[in-house]
DNA sequence: TTTAAATAAACGAACGCTCACTTATATTTG
DNA sequence: CAAATATAAGTGAGCGTTCGTTTATTTAAA
């Protein structure tokens, strides 16, 4: 029997998502992604029920490999402020090595696609994440927040500070580019903010 | 001459937005829009030259009824916790008066349109909140920092807490409502962060 | 030879968009 | 004051194209 061509659905993978980024979902069709990745469209169908799947299994994939990255050296038992940093830390070397990958998530985000996919996600994130929150504060290294509080003043900066690197510029500013400085200067606020 | 029903403009505008949010870009199109709204599809074309104009025009609309209506009772010489409560009361008021509107924005945010849309608008927005800032400074009400740096801490966790609002949950919640106790409690962390 | 991988070709459905035409109002005419 | 005319609003049908998907066939390794 012949052998799956690895490469092939290797680089429907890599086209779809591209394809995404630059034209959007609107912009993305099978058969588009079959001269892109070039294949027959038929061939995208062996390795994918229908369109619906291969997108849902995109976000899949790419979601799970970056919450992966994003836990490289942490643990829940870190101190808050380093265990913070080691997230921020992660989550922008992720966005510097794998600029595609994180476009395509933030694209996705806003779809009907994400709900699907963030219920067949593992919830390993979550918990380990939660668990990270509550010993922060056992150990008095965090005021004590709903979650969800917690959260958007914990991360959602830095994904705001992404946007605005990837879209190249602010409100006032007509360039913009993102770099350590800026955000080890971000990140000391949210810790102020989150200190007892 | 015949007069214009102002009425099916209205529709075409009205399910359009309404066709986006709940199928995505991706499940608009013009035939079935003119079904939704009650019109021919080639009544919509003599409103709108083609359908990158329509969604174009929509997302205009939307982005300046959002940032007029940001902008009420607010001054840049107001004191900066009195401002930013304004602020961040208009946001969720906008968005517990029009939620479609406010999806609909969010879901277009990161489509190819909202390029062409933010040249289009008005700097006036980024021009009031860049006087805020400075002026917040001046007075000694606001550490130093770049606008981006500012703008991610100071809105960014707003934003954060009506998407989980929209979505009806977080990574550990299965459930979440956004309600004013949450707000102000994220607020006073965003303050404490920002004050010097 | 057997088997799955891969394809070229083509399917009906849906797409964006246009055309020939009708409708409704404002204006002009007798 | 009708009746005729002018004009933009609005339409249903259908254009050519592209869509997602399938079928019939060939290819290549076990």
């Amino acid at each position: 029997m012949r052998p799956r061509d690895e490469y092939k659905e290797q680089q429907i993978r890599q086209k779809g998502i591209e394809m995404i980024v630059k034209e959007g979902l609107d912009g993305f069709g099978i058969n588009k992604l079959a001269k892109a990745a070039g294949v027959s469209p038929a061939t995208i169908y062996i390795y994918y029920k229908d369109k619906e799947e291969l997108i849902t299994r995109l976000c899949i994939d790419v979601a799970d490999k970056m919450m992966g990255f994003s836990l490289q050296n942490f643990s829940p038992q870190m101190d808050f402020a380093e265990g913070l940093k080691v997230q921020w830390d992660n989550r922008l070397n992720y966005f510097l090595q794998h600029p595609l990958d994180m476009e395509f998530i933030e694209i996705m985000r806003y779809t009907n696609f994400y709900e699907k996919v963030s219920q067949m996600l593992t919830n390993n994130f979550g918990a380990i994440l939660g668990q990270f929150m509550r010993n922060a504060e056992e150990k008095g290294q965090l005021v004590p927040l709903p979650f969800e509080v917690y959260w958007s003043v914990a991360y959602a900066p830095l994904y705001q500070l992404i946007k605005f690197h990837m879209q190249g510029n602010s409100y006032i500013n007509s360039s913009f580019t993102l770099d350590d400085k800026l955000m080890d200067k971000t990140l000391k606020l949210v810790l102020k903010a989150l200190k007892p």
